[in-house]
DNA sequence: CTTGTAACGCTACAGATTGTCGCATATGCG
DNA sequence: CGCATATGCGACAATCTGTAGCGTTACAAG
């Protein structure tokens, strides 16, 4: 259940991303939305090689397949971003928030703002449990 | 001043954490501390690729070739979150970071304590700057 | 100046990924 | 019961990475 992902290559990541934004999708339906035109045949092997990495599932709907990402995009993005922080430093995530401070990718305000939302986010869903 | 770095592959990133957390190194000091036992020529063309990769740079004392980090372990680490952050949301650290308390892999506690920290690093070196 | 030795870089090479397909095959619809 | 079509599989070239062998160069001793 907290299976380290393997990574993506561009196209991949693309359409994980169509995947994602678009909802349940049919090979044909990534294929048009794709920002290159490809063959059938290539995004049929990426969305397969997709579900070997266990990034997507599919159900079979009459003789369609049609594809759905395996878990939330936030979930995927703060594995790798879990990962990052193991693999760098000792685990420690200050360390690297505060270097993303320090690179002005991220200020006080928007770490406070972030601390009160997720505080809220907690209380929302985090009582119920699951 | 931004530039993406490559990414690295298991012994390249175990050897910039050599770099690292050991300061200036030779290809024969790293050789050593290493986990598996490689030849020189091998820790040599991981620590060129690395320079090219522009993670490391190198200067000669002698006949020796001395590497260090071009970049501080906790930046690199604050820019590959960064990316991670752009390529699967729209670039909202919040998203990610509430999806890492979702899993638990970050309380809203540590996030306090963060929050602080940060403060302070803020106001300890900030103040100079602009 | 010649030569031995140590430190280098260059080139190679096999294995794993990834982007891209062509093609044989299976299967629902009319 | 055929036909069109949606699928999967196998292939191939380009890259990246781990791992080295080797030829080259520079410095110190003879």
């Amino acid at each position: 259940m907290d299976d380290r992902l393997p990574e993506l290559g561009d196209l991949e990541h693309e359409v994980m991303q169509l995947v994602w934004a678009h909802g349940p999708v049919t090979a044909e339906i990534v294929r048009e939305r794709l920002s290159r035109r490809l063959k059938e045949s290539t995004v049929r092997t990426v969305l397969r090689r997709l579900e070997e990495k266990g990034y997507a599932n599919h159900t079979v709907d009459g003789r369609t397949y049609v594809y759905q990402a395996a878990e939330p995009r936030a979930k995927v993005a703060a594995k790798a971003v879990q990962r990052i922080v193991d693999w760098f430093c000792n685990g420690s995530i200050e360390e690297v928030l505060v270097g993303m401070v320090d690179n002005k990718m991220l200020d006080q305000q928007q770490l406070r703002t972030l601390a009160d939302q997720v505080a809220k986010a907690k209380k929302a869903r985090g009582v119920k449990k699951e």
